[in-house]
DNA sequence: GTCTATATTCCGATAGAC
DNA sequence: GTCTATCGGAATATAGAC
């Protein structure tokens, strides 16, 4: 893998572990071997850097539902439940967890890359939620916006609220989720 | 009202707008017109200013629903849902949504309050449920921390995404909430 | 093209003045 | 008891070596 994949990768880690403001190009540079000012050359300012990983995510994620796009809805609606255990099995939140609340902090590279990310879930999530309704796979009195937003932040937060309880909340949370729709 | 009080109401708009380790003991100082240092003396570290917001938090919710504790289970909740609207109106995230994300990097004293805080509030909504279902007010059919989790789960992240998106999520995801359980 | 040596600013924190 | 002057170190970022 080349050094900048990795920059992002490590970055990726960091941020989902400690937050944004709470890691610097010097763990990056130690971990790599490397002097900090070297991660500097592949993304010149931490804005950069920052944008780089959430466009990695939002990357992952379109490949991701494209891959799905032949499943039925309920399955995708599973793959997508999945993907926050597998965060939440590392001990991480999500990208949109880690950096939505200091939003107002971030550099505008990052906020815009940001909302976009925001709209592509929502909107992916109430088209899945849409045909399987549409096809009875799927039961909601609500809204589609409504349900869909519903999902996304609880399955957000869950990830957080993993870290401080220490308690399994995404297990609560996904069952319940299921257990409404289905 | 005395300096101490005023840069913990400081320091808590801070973190709630930008996260914790985005604001400096300068950005206390100069809004106080003091120096950064004297805030050293009310608070001599950080986390002890971020302990200090936290407990200011919990103490305000014990205080809220120890007043609450008259009115009906539907009431209470609407009066929780409130807490959030609130919050959403001045563009900012609960202290739970600000810090959870960050948790591993955050100091002990801090980390250990906000464990408790998580208890005190999903503990309060478990019990509020139960009063509900039990007088046939609140209706719901999943185990009572599953329904918990996901109204308390749901509601911070929508503050989060309120921010990222632009949007009134809260306002879908607490019709979504009202509309099953009532 | 890739990385190192260096600069500059800002951070949290201490010692001591009033 | 309250605050100011100052420190040591870490942060992001630039200029230049290889």
């Amino acid at each position: 893998m080349s050094t900048k994949s990795t920059i992002i990768n490590l970055a990726d880690r960091l941020i989902r572990k400690n937050g944004y403001h709470a890691f610097s190009y010097a763990d990056i540079a130690s971990r790599l071997k490397i002097k900090n000012a070297a991660v500097h050359y592949h993304f010149p300012t931490k804005g950069d850097l920052g944008a780089a990983v959430i466009d990695k995510s939002r990357s992952q994620f379109q490949e991701s539902i494209k891959q799905w796009g032949v499943d039925s809805p309920k399955t995708q609606l599973e793959n997508f439940l999945n993907i926050y255990s597998s965060i939440g099995s590392q001990h991480l939140v999500c990208f949109m967890g880690a950096l939505g609340p200091s939003f107002d902090s971030l550099p505008v590279v990052m906020q815009e890359s940001l909302t976009k990310a925001s709209n592509e879930i929502r909107v992916w999530l109430q088209n899945i939620l849409s045909q399987g309704k549409q096809e009875g796979s799927l039961h909601f009195i609500e809204p589609v916006e409504e349900r869909a937003d519903l999902i996304v932040t609880s399955l957000l937060a869950s990830l957080i609220l993993n870290k401080v309880s220490g308690e399994d909340i995404l297990k609560n949370t996904s069952n319940s989720i299921k257990k409404h729709l289905i």
